[in-house]
Parts: C-alpha cells; structure tokens; sequence
DNA sequence: TTGAAAGCGCTACCAT
DNA sequence: ATGGTAGCGCTTTCAA
C-alpha cells in the first residue's frame, strides 16, 4: 500500500494540514519544518500529493481536453490536425497543463460517455464532423470551451479561433475560375455524413451540415457564380474521411466521364493530394490536364506542387489552448479571425480550350 | 452551481447509491427507475459523476500517460513520434481509454512535478534523452510503465518494447563499410548531454549516455570495427536536439575538411535528411558524393531516396499502450523485441576511389 | 507557525 | 431492488 500525506504526518508528527502546507504552499511553515516532512517523505516512499484526490478538492485537474470528433489514429494521420496539435502542445508546455487526447468510440451513446468523464478543465474542440452532441455535454458540464469551426448559433461567451472559411475558398476558386475553368468539381470530405465516395447531389450548398465543409463549399460556389456558373452545373464529390485513399475512391471514373471536369477543387490537402495520386495512377499517355487545388497548405503540398490556401495551422492550436488558459477578459477577443494566404503553384494551369 | 448527484437523489426521492448505479451499473435497479432518474438528471441538469470523484473512489484514472523527455511541441515535428503516438491513440481507442501528454518544463525539478502530478494510471515512456529520473518518479508512485529504451537495470516486472537498437545499426553500418567507405562521420543526437552542435571525441562509445543513441552508435562501430575501423578513426558528431536544422548545423564545415568522410551515419532519418538538406544547400559543382543513412524509415525517407533501416513506428507505439493497459500473465510476454529491416535507396553508393 | 474540522462528489459494501 | 454508512486522499478556512 502506497503511503498517504496522512502516514507522513504521523511519521512526523504533525497534521496533515502541515504536510500538505510542506508540497503546496512552502511560505506557510518554517524550511526546517518543511525539510524534515519532506525528508521522512522519501524516507516513507510517499510520492507527493494524489493528483486526483487533489483536484477533486481543488476543483480543477489542471489539464485541458482535445476533442477530435473522429477517430483519434486518424488525427495522427492528418498533417493539419499535427500541426494544431504541436500548437496546443506549445501553449499547454508555457502554462503547466496537460493536454488529454479523448478517443471517441464509433457508438454515439460511447461517445457521449467518453466526453462525459474526461477529467478536464476545459475542451479544444478540433471538428472534423458532426460536433453539436459534444459541445452539448461540454456546455451541460459547464467546462469553457473553444471550437475552431465557424457556428451560427455561437454564445458571446463562446470561445472560436478560426478563419473567414468562406472568403478563403472563394479566392482558390476564384483563381481557378480566372484560369477559365468552368467545367468543375467540389470535393469535399462528409459533404452529408454517412455518404459514399463519389458524386452527390445537392439542390444547394445550404443542406451541407458540417460549418467547415459548408464555408469552403460556399466559397468555391461563390466564385464560380460570378462567372456564371451555378452550382447545379458543378460535380459535388464526397469523400468519405479526410484521406489519400477516400479523395481517390471518390474521383474514380471521373475524367472518364464524356465531358469530364478540368479543375477539382479539395477542401482539403490531404484529398487534392489523393486527386493527384488517382490521377498519377493512369498510364501516361492518359492523363487530362486536371487543375488540382487543396486548402491548408500542409507540408507536402510545397513538395506536391500543390495550389492551396494557406492557413496557419500551428497558431490556430496555440491560440486555442491560450483562449482556453487564459481567458481574454474582453469577451469580443475571444473570436479569433486568423488570416489566410492564395498560394499558387504548379496543380493549377489555364483551363484547355476545347 | 452545477447539481450534484446528491441533487438528483433528492428529486427522485431515493438514495445517491441509487443514482450512482443508474449510471454505473443499470443492471442494479428496474429500467423504469432508471429511466425516471435519468429523466430527472436531464431535467435539473446533471452531467453525469463527476469523472474526478469517480476516479479518486474507484483508485484508476481511465487514462495513461505518454512521457516524452523533451519539449511537447518538439515531440509532434518529428514523424516517428508521430506514428508512436498515431499507435497509442489506436490501442487506448479500442480500450476507452484517454491519453494524456505531460508536457515537461525545462526545469528539472519542475519537471519531477509534472510526472508526480499527472492524473494517469501508468506510463508510455518515450525517450529522447536522459529518462532515469522519470523512472524513479513512476516507480515511486507505484504506476506501471512501459519503455521504448532498452536499460540494463529493467527489474523483471518493467514492460519494454523496442528494438535490437546495436543489430539494426550494424545492418546499415555494415552496408556502407560493404560499398567501400572507410572515412566515415557517425552523427547522432544528445551523444552527451548538453554538448553544442558538431565534432567531439569521445574515448569510447560507452560513454553515452542514452541507451538509445548508445545502441545506434555502437552497431554503427561494431560493422566498422569489423573492417579493420576503429573508434578513434570515426568522426562523432553531436546534434544537439532531433531536428534537420540540429543536423545541418553538426555538419557544418565537415565536408571543407582535407579529407573530409565519405560517408555519414545518422542516427535518424530527420538528422539525415538535415545532412542531405546541409548538401543540397552548397552550390551545384560544388557537392561532394557522400552516402548519407538514416534511422526509423519515416514516411519522408522514401521520398528523400534515403538509405536506413526500418522500424514498426505505429507497432511500436500501439505495443506500448497494449502492454500497459492489459499487462500479459507471462511477465516475459512484457518484453517485446520488434523487427527491423535494412532499406536500401539512392542516398548510398559505393565509396569514391581515392 | 501549526492543527482541528469540514468537506470535495462519488462508489462499494452490506443490510434490508 | 434499494438505502445507509463509510470512506477514497486531500486542501482550506479558521482558530490557537
């Protein structure tokens, strides 16, 4: 049996007030006093304070949540979603908190549940889908939060960093448009949840749920629009996941099509560069000229050539966590509009005249 | 104030054990009460226990820790650890368990609170640098652990998984000594603490500290040994962190040496890519042809054409998690020794005739 | 400077 | 099937 703060107090012979005073608040007795507790401390083996009975008296654990709203193996796979992660993880290192990693179990019930008891002090909220069931029982446990997607019905108290999603997009698209594409498709990861990969129909970009995917959706429509093409006349792509291998399976039997799109525009690198693969997959002589664009400018876009919107990953984590940690006392600081940058490079070119 | 369940109970009119089996252990009352309680909880706002409390009761967490002994940030920009860590999150998803990231301060002692504070029910002990005094503080707490370092001190209840770390760099060694180099740097990361970036000699290999950087870095002078290079004749450089700049910055001015090596040995893929990037930096007509190798075989190796030896990331970071939250029966079976395998690309060649 | 008392919110045992 | 009792290990007034 592990020794408690109470055996050092009787092995001292003082109250265990005392021993606590000797961890957490050394100016509260004399250093002679405090050496000896923490000498007969080590004697004993006792290795401080329990963390947990010490929170639940304190009230606070003294480590913060990050909430993946998807598996949490598939976090790891997403460059973007590193790069948030280092950034929260700089945040927390400057602040002496820890960060808790929730994996969320497929089961909606499981998933509640896990979020329910992650002895926490506060969430990031990363989405990458569907996301109102856990704000709920975020609000409902009455911890401060900070989401990273856009929401309508956001509290003033309600914390954000995040980007204009929709002007962001709007200015791939509109670079694409400017090429002269015209004959484009969409593709985006869980345009509607649960669909397969591949084409969808949607009377309007209004019925996507997820606020990130819709903002970027939007944008590109937006552009588009303007040179007069509407969104009926656009191929929306799903793709199920945000990987290689679900931008591939959704572009599969595209540009086999009769008149097949000359641009792709992905919400994300990580599916532009799944467009790339299926397209550097055809035997060479067999390769139309697709634009390809993603969003994020992750690392292996530079290498990939890959026309994108930058956005700063690594500061959208710190400033994450630093809302969370340090709550700005002027609540309209609590919105954090992070800028974004056109960075064109080799995916894109004029649309062929045909 | 947010309810209690001592709150429910009172509406409800039955007793907090009550309650507390709604929750726990539906099977202890009829499905109507349970309902009814339920209802009741929703209705005043309950969030369920409260994970902290729950915990000190019950004496677990539902969530280990992972250690890295290095800045937190640090830990997501290299790609192994990535996929180490891309492995717990598999293994704790699967059990429903949370992971937490301790981040360490820079300070010493500190850093021992960090570790005594962590609200965890064990370890994955990931180690990039000087470890034994973690150690003292898990074992102290009476935490299990897992570590990734082979120590010769490991009692036989301490759960290990890694590789053959001398055997695998003899593999690589061994293939470079076989294209005929002789004149060969040894790069590696904290070879002792502290020391700045570059050359430094060192009597004898067992003078590094860290079990890993030693094993790397005696396989290196085993296979180097074994054709007729001694210690003395090798260049030990020291990279002061695991990172492509740390390495560039080891290698400066290496290859303006009169006779400068042909070769360099790195014990990691980022430290040689850092040593490829040094290269690729010096103008065109001016790059001498030195065969750089690296270590883990991370996803970037490939595309960089790298030479090194490959080791499960991913295995080895889910193994970890899985000895750590379903110890096996047979404490051997907490030992696992991992496959490794020598991978040959372009960034070795044979030695140039001299 | 030190100690006594009063819980933090919950669960598990043992009765009923 | 339900409730009473007894803590889990600690911190924090407050009084001495």
């Amino acid at each position: 049996m592990k020794p408690t703060l109470q055996a050092v107090a009787d092995a001292v012979g003082v109250s265990r007030s005392t021993v606590s005073n000797a961890y957490s608040r050394p100016d509260q007795l004399s250093a002679a006093l405090r050496e000896r507790i923490l000498d007969a401390a080590r004697q004993l083996g006792y290795p401080g304070p329990n963390p947990t009975a010490r929170s639940l008296r304190r009230g606070f654990v003294g480590s913060i949540g990050v909430l993946f709203t998807s598996q949490l193996s598939y976090a790891f796979t997403d460059p973007f979603a590193v790069r948030f992660l280092a950034g929260v993880g700089a945040a927390t290192e400057r602040h002496g908190t820890s960060m808790l990693l929730v994996p969320l179990p497929p089961a909606q019930t499981d998933a509640r549940r896990a979020v329910e008891n992650a002895a926490v002090d506060g969430f990031c909220v990363y989405c990458v889908a569907d996301e109102e069931w856990a704000l709920d029982v975020i609000r409902q446990r009455g911890l401060p939060f900070v989401s990273t997607a856009p929401r309508d019905d956001a509290g003033p108290d309600e914390r954000f960093v995040g980007i204009d999603e929709r002007a962001a997009a709007h200015s791939v698209a509109a670079h694409v448009a400017g090429l002269g594409h015209r004959r484009v498709a969409l593709l985006a990861d869980s345009v509607l949840l649960d669909a397969p990969a591949g084409p969808l129909t949607l009377s309007g970009v209004d019925q996507v749920p997820h606020p990130t995917t819709h903002g970027r959706l939007a944008g590109f429509a937006d552009a588009f629009a303007e040179v007069g093409v509407d969104w009926a006349e656009l191929t929306l792509l799903n793709a199920p996941g945000n990987s290689r291998q679900a931008a591939a399976a959704a572009v599969a039997g595209l540009f086999d099509r009769p008149a097949p799109p000359t641009a792709v525009l992905a919400g994300s690198d990580v599916l532009a560069l799944g467009v790339l693969d299926a397209l550097a997959e055809r035997p060479a002589g067999d390769r139309p000229p697709v634009s390809v664009t993603g969003f994020d400018d992750v690392p292996e876009a530079a290498a990939a050539g890959l026309t994108t919107v930058r956005q700063p990953a690594e500061e959208k984590g710190r400033i994450a966590a630093e809302l969370l940690l340090d709550p700005p006392a002027d609540p309209a600081a609590g919105h954090v509009l992070l800028p974004t940058a056109l960075v064109v490079r080799a995916s894109t070119g004029p649309a062929p005249r045909s």
